[in-house]
DNA sequence: TTTAAACTGACACACGCATGACAAATCATT
DNA sequence: AATGATTTGTCATGCGTGTGTCAGTTTAAA
């Protein structure tokens, strides 16, 4: 899938600029040159970035910014800014910004930030409806009720650490997650439960979900990092 | 949950400069002055962002980086450059930075980077199909799962090591990689193990990913120096 | 006090991976 | 071409460490 990029700036030779590099690059480019129509733009379409320019005339893009941060809250926002204060960029931050370029930029920097911002957008999963029972297998859970549905179909009343790092695990399905972020996480940076706790509730896990616990399909230990989950 | 960064740098005052800026924004902040402790920081806790300066004795921030993003795939990286070279930012994204600031800096200007990347890293429950895979071939693997799927098509759990050697050798593809810089950044400074042990990762690499393991058409073997991969 | 959850320590086992031996390949030297 | 030297391919084997498992103890909740 290309990587779309809407471009705001009054500025028609700079605009045209920032775009022939853009596509060179593989982006697919939306301009924009006022206030109005990039949040035309910024409704109808998706971006995985918004190069956003302050100077403009009418509406300037700290407004801009500011409206359309009103229902988009994920795509990243890259500001050209003309002056290098400090209160413009705290300005843009509180706004929901992600970055910042002052004007004159070299284009080859633009172009670095646009790659690390992109990479961010395609990070985040915007907002996947958070269903609180998740399904795998023959098995169910409910992060709700905190209630799961093993092999065997029978009920089972999970604890609150055991519900704490099922759904760490749950997650970050596929991934593997090191036993040093499990404990951080589900527990703190404080408290070192010994090693062996982690693997108790595993333990646990692959009796109420795995049919042959020796076999693990879903609860797979990767030796000398941690454990990954698979539905 | 309190917001941990890890500030490698070898100024002193600098660095104690740092730490207090962020100790004031309410970031839990743990510091290293080279590059040894800093890798093995970063091996035994979690931070949600690193702060990396380039130019220190004995190991570069690059090369600090480099062997970091061997494991760890998901902290924000922070760059401080002195200087402002376009290699230098290139060099650096390849490796897998996420920003860069250039000596002098502002502080503040610091503060709002530092503000940023946390606020990146915290958005990522990363469900992230997209990134850390490499295709070549009729293979696969990804980074994130320790997964791959070899010229049989039959999915392959790798090991830890097989994962950070194979990725030291992509991230060097058609680049010759010595023998002395696999042991060096895949293991350790103090760790040297013998010479066959490469090798047999190679071997099993060869059996993963070669349809002729006597004819490599991806891990080829430099005599004398090492080994270089190619798509 | 009672009870369930959470943690600990002990032990066995299995797995990754380092090692050494040897074969095969490549290079150097004559 | 032939020989020896050096490096790499390949395999079997053993060691060390991380993990599976469980019984027993501590902690927290009712």
């Amino acid at each position: 899938m290309l990587n779309r990029v809407l471009v705001v700036e009054d500025e028609k030779n700079l605009l045209d600029a920032i775009r022939i590099n853009l596509e060179l690059e593989d982006y697919e480019v939306v301009t924009a040159t006022n206030g109005i129509d990039a949040l035309k733009f910024s409704k109808e379409q998706r971006f995985n970035l918004i190069v956003l320019d302050v100077m403009m005339p009418e509406m300037n893009g700290f407004q801009v910014c500011e409206k359309m941060r009103l229902t988009d809250l994920d795509t990243p926002i890259l500001f050209l800014t003309a002056k290098d204060t400090h209160e413009d960029k705290v300005m843009g931050l509180k706004l929901g910004a992600d970055d910042y370029l002052t004007k004159p930029f070299n284009l080859e920097e633009l172009l670095l930030r646009v790659k690390i911002l992109v990479k961010h957008s395609l990070k985040g999963t915007p907002k996947d409806k958070k269903s609180a029972t998740v399904e795998f297998g023959s098995c169910m859970v409910d992060f709700k009720t905190f209630t799961a549905k093993g092999t065997n179909g029978k009920l089972i009343q999970l604890t609150q650490k055991e519900a704490a790092l099922l759904k760490l695990l749950i997650d970050r399905k596929n991934q593997v997650v090191s036993r040093q972020h499990i404990l951080q996480t589900a527990w703190g940076y404080d408290v070192t439960p010994s090693t062996r706790t982690i693997d108790n509730f595993i333990l646990a896990f692959r009796r109420y979900f795995e049919k042959d616990s020796r076999n693990p399909k879903h609860f797979f230990s990767i030796r000398g990092v941690g454990y990954k989950f698979v539905e």
